[in-house]
DNA sequence: AAGGAATATTCTTGTGAAGGAATATTTAAA
DNA sequence: TTTAAATATTCCTTCACAAGAATATTCCTT
């Protein structure tokens, strides 16, 4: 049956809900780059752009690939799947005409009663 | 072409991105709700609940009835559409095999070599 | 071995956002 | 017309988080 809630990690919302880290996410669709790299495109300094790279890291959005002295940061698809299941779950929801105010509104109205009924 | 890149509001991630009203969201799958039930099914004190039902709204995750004295709230489906355009977007970033590090690596070297060329 | 890149970490400071408590506002009920 | 219910708003305090600056760490180059 449909009837799964997926669950969706609020941290992983979260990492993405600042700009600088969407931003780094956005230019990462274009291939793996290296801190500086993102840092320089952006127009970010470096120590800020390390700091959101280890929150992107730490929430499974991106990996690291040491190459000597650099560290090569690219996207992973996990948290994109994980989105994409959430919001699908939705879907149905959204359709099916659950907007059906009237059916929560005739309730209302039942309790309403039963408690003028109740003295 | 599939080149596009669909925007993303990262106000949406950010309002999405607060336990509660993660907890909103996820509870109003179910149809729609006034602000005390939600409180109520939440264990969240009237106030909270009114405030982050606010900041849904004005980010256009839920709608407003109004109705006598209680306010219906329900989910709206434009947030969810553009978040599956945008989660979408990144499908095909992602199995074509974008991973290829190697491509990267190669540019990287020869930047290197061209630096050493030129004393 | 020394100096210089590339990256990470630490410390400090300022700001925004969330909770608590109290209060205002609107509407129904007595 | 009081009174009570449902909801919104305000004020205050606290806390997390992002930026800035400085410094540490690692690895390459000479």
């Amino acid at each position: 049956m449909p009837g799964n809630k997926p669950v969706m990690e609020v941290a992983t919302l979260s990492a993405l809900a600042e700009p600088n880290r969407m931003q780094i996410v956005e230019l990462l669709r274009d291939g793996p780059l290296t801190v500086g790299e993102i840092a320089d495109r952006l127009g970010l300094r470096q120590p800020q752009a390390s700091k959101h790279l280890k929150v992107l890291s730490e929430n499974g959005i991106l990996e690291v690939k040491a190459e000597a002295n650099r560290r090569i940061y690219k996207l992973r698809s996990e948290p994109f799947q994980a989105l994409d299941t959430w919001v699908k779950s939705f879907q149905s929801v959204m359709e099916s005409r659950f907007d059906n105010l009237e059916e929560y509104l005739r309730e209302l109205q039942g309790k309403e009663n039963k408690n003028q009924a109740n003295p």
